[in-house]
DNA sequence: AAAAATTGTAAGTGATTAATTACTTTTATA
DNA sequence: TATAAAAGTAATTAATCACTTACAATTTTT
């Protein structure tokens, strides 16, 4: 069986989630994944390796999402794909984003990693383009609350996902 | 001495934020506060009962806190002061919060506490009597995306905090 | 089909975990 | 000041942790 590396890797990043990275040991991910806790260590050099790699490779699908709508040259369509993008329930990368957004309260230090980088530099041309004075402010604005409402979404405190899609929309002027 | 509980709870907040509750034995709070191991559980029924006690305490505090700006009937007063509480960094229920968000995480069930209910409910009176048609909509965006801020604040993403309260207070028209 | 490399497991390893025990010291009370 | 209660500790507990070892099964390569 090839593919128990890949179900490894799914339900570590499943559990990570649920209960947290320290909170979840290798034995409950191997039980899970119906293989023995050794196997996880012969695919990954340790436990840390693992969530490296879940990282990694989110980052990566990120980029490749992020792309998408980095080409869109109206403003107006980006910004409202940018809506859509951060508050779609339906986003495949909803784990992904919820992982990075877990293991951020311990770091001490923050970098933005490629795709946030990538996303800020076009939201802020954007703005400088649709005349925004202070386009830098305003870009770290809309991402920094699209971030909190998206965060509302996985606790679970924003129902009307949709009417709120919409009211930011109106907001800015883009739809 | 008398004060040693509240060392215990002091350094086990700090250590809480900083590594994760998971992360953080009880034998380093015990070292860090500079007592037996053994004290923290004559104190605490368990580690999961000192982080309650953290989050309890915290509470109430808010609790108090936020009692402050309700009684404010001026709403454009109101709106500013609620965005003052929310991304002042010497705001000291810092800990508390930041404790409270990564928490957040891995609850499964989400319910809003009694600060968050009350306080919801003022920011929507406070919307509806500014005449604002959609004030649930209103209030709920709001506040995700202050809350989104702050974390973005926590996290180290966004510098220019008071520039940045000064433009969301101009877009609410409170300034 | 033989050899080699990879994928898999069961049964461990020592270290660390939260929590308890048995006991001592300090503080409060009668 | 005698006594009870509370606050404190050192040493220990069973359980769990991430990880390793020694070996077996399965693929892949030649």
């Amino acid at each position: 069986m090839k593919d128990r590396r890949a179900k490894i890797a799914q339900v570590a990043l499943r559990l990570f989630i649920e209960r947290g990275y320290h909170a979840t040991s290798t034995r409950l991910i191997a039980q899970e994944a119906g293989v023995s806790e050794g196997l996880i260590f012969r695919h990954y050099t340790n436990k840390e390796g693992l969530l490296e790699e879940l990282l990694v490779e989110g980052g990566q699908q990120m980029i490749f999402e992020v792309a998408d709508f980095i080409s869109e040259h109206d403003p107006k369509i980006f910004i409202s794909s940018l809506i859509d993008f951060f508050l779609d329930i339906s986003n495949n990368l909803l784990f992904y984003w919820r992982l990075k957004a877990q293991l951020e309260w311990t770091k001490t230090v923050w970098e933005p990693v490629e795709w946030e980088r990538i996303l800020r530099e076009a939201v802020e041309r954007m703005f400088k383009s649709m005349g925004y004075s202070k386009y830098e402010l305003e870009a770290g604005l809309l991402l920094e609350s699209l971030t909190g409402i998206r965060y509302g979404i996985f606790r679970g405190s924003v129902e009307n996902i949709s009417e709120l899609k919409a009211l930011i929309k109106c907001k800015y002027k883009v739809s």
